[in-house]
DNA sequence: GTCAACGTTTTGTCCTGGACAATATCGCCA
DNA sequence: TGGCGATATTGTCCAGGACAAAACGTTGAC
């Protein structure tokens, strides 16, 4: 390897989300980072200081304080990152916001709701978005609609906004970390996408490596992505509306053929409490549970 | 609707894709954009000088340089954009790009996929990047599918990224104009959502109001939608696995009952060349003419 | 006339250091 | 315990200076 010289400002803004006014904020203000200065005193930035500020960025998600950490370690931080997730767990009373958002959804008020859904996003992180607002929304929405309370009309404005809201901040994240590498995907039939695209966005910001396939993807070609791409999980969403019969055979028989060390995840209405019928496949149970799935996945991992 | 302030620096910078210290120099150099300022002296830009903003950005992306366009009015830059678009622009070299992202696919290479896609949507403006690149990208999957050159892998993970790109620059447009209001979906049966998201991709910079519903949506669904929300036109997608009787009936009975003024738009290899059957109903012959069929309206319009 | 080399202009990005709004945290009192 | 000001923290904005990289224009040799 030849050493490197050191990353520009504008390269560890697109890497960190961390804006150029407040790396040099911070250097004023903490001292860190505190990068050296090439010929004509611009920048440069170590690999050892970007990854610690991607440390900091990932536990300011979390509700952190920057003057709180920026003296830790990365070490620590990492510590930090992995042990007390009670964070997203914790603050659990939005229903002003969702009740505004099912109101717009009923009103037709599509360019309001885009606004509120991304704001919702904005304030509260990702992960606690989807934990606290989405997943709710989705069964609400999903029981209004069986009782008549709202049309066809309204589930699909409702699903395509909030599918462009999520997959813009998924997009966003500047670096998808390494491992566990995760393949997302639905098995043939179901049409429901919104269940891979909330595990997608819980994981990504836990620094987990996602490949998403989208829905109906053939059981051999799973198999054959799996395989060939080094993935350390495959992971299946099944919707309410999918037939358990076909959910727990499906993935009994994917179970037998993925290689031992390649893991299974299960999540969605579709498989709720059938962990019993699936051994050796690991069953979400509510879209909290994911990241309990990764938690256990990477210590499993250091026993090793 | 109540009169908006203006937009912040920041907002512009995502509405337009110049740097927050890009408009400051401008300012200072060329005297424009020269917004107002709130109680605190900070900037708020005009609707009218960020429609300009974006005007001179895409002919900057296409080779002009900003002193040279700064003092044109927004008419004259509009002119520019259109007319000359193959001769200044003749800068048709984007097969390379064309086949960097198609050997990405080829290689699952996910994370650099990502990667330049947005950097090419970037560079091109959403407009260019949607006909001189996903359009035809589009085909060369779908052909490169047909010959077994790729598998179902490949194609669902192009299609997921490329929606992710494609609905964050969607989701990044703050104002969705007011006229036309273009209710976007397609008919049951269809599975492809691509279509329908090139072309909101090319009609929200244009300043359409633009409301999606994905696909799959009943008839009589649309006629409720279409109606109640004074919507101005309806645009179904086609792909070419769309049989084509099953288009021609649904659009011909779909014009039968929506209102005479709400205009019917239809799109995509499924209907493609299909004019003269579809009588009433404006049948877009490739993405570039979603842009005329805009245009047509508008003039269409003035002159009621 | 073509093309390479070199000086000039244009243009985007980076710099410093100051300021303040928004938000979180703390201390107090009912 | 819980509301509510005071205070501290933190991100974003501003001005104006500077310079590297790229575009442009000119010259001269072949």
């Amino acid at each position: 390897m030849t050493e490197f010289p050191g990353l520009s400002i504008a390269a560890v803004e697109r890497d960190t989300g961390l804006s150029k006014d407040t790396l040099r904020v911070w250097e004023r203000r903490y001292g860190f980072p505190k990068p050296l200065r090439d010929i004509f005193g611009e920048r440069l930035y170590s690999a050892a200081e970007v990854d610690k500020l991607r440390c900091i960025k990932r536990l300011l998600d979390q509700g952190f304080r920057p003057s709180k950490l920026i003296d830790s370690s990365t070490e620590e931080l990492t510590k930090l990152l992995e042990s007390p997730r009670d964070a997203v767990a914790g603050i659990r009373e939005l229903p002003s916001e969702l009740a505004s958002i099912l109101d717009l959804v009923k009103l037709h008020r599509s360019d309001a709701l885009r606004g509120l859904l991304t704001q919702t996003l904005m304030k509260h992180g990702l992960q606690q978005f989807v934990a606290a607002i989405a997943a709710p929304l989705n069964q609400r929405i999903g029981e209004a609609w069986m009782r008549g309370e709202i049309g066809v009309t309204e589930e699909h404005l409702y699903t395509e906004l909030l599918q462009n809201t999520l997959r813009s901040a998924i997009n966003a994240y500047p670096i998808h970390g390494l491992r566990p590498k995760v393949l997302l995907t639905t098995l043939p039939g179901e049409e429901h996408s919104l269940g891979l695209l909330m595990a997608e966005a819980m994981l990504v910001p836990e620094g987990a490596r996602c490949v998403s396939l989208g829905i109906q993807t053939p059981l051999s070609d799973i198999l054959l992505a799996a395989r060939s791409g080094e993935v350390d999980v495959v992971a299946l969403s099944f919707s309410a509306a999918y037939p358990v019969r076909h959910a727990v055979e499906g993935l009994t028989s994917l179970r037998g053929l993925l290689p031992e060390a390649t893991a299974l995840w299960a999540g969605g209405e579709g498989v709720r409490g059938r962990q019993r019928s699936l051994p050796n496949t690991r069953v979400i149970e509510g879209i909290d549970d994911t990241l309990a799935a990764l938690r256990e996945w990477r210590t499993a991992r250091l026993d090793n």
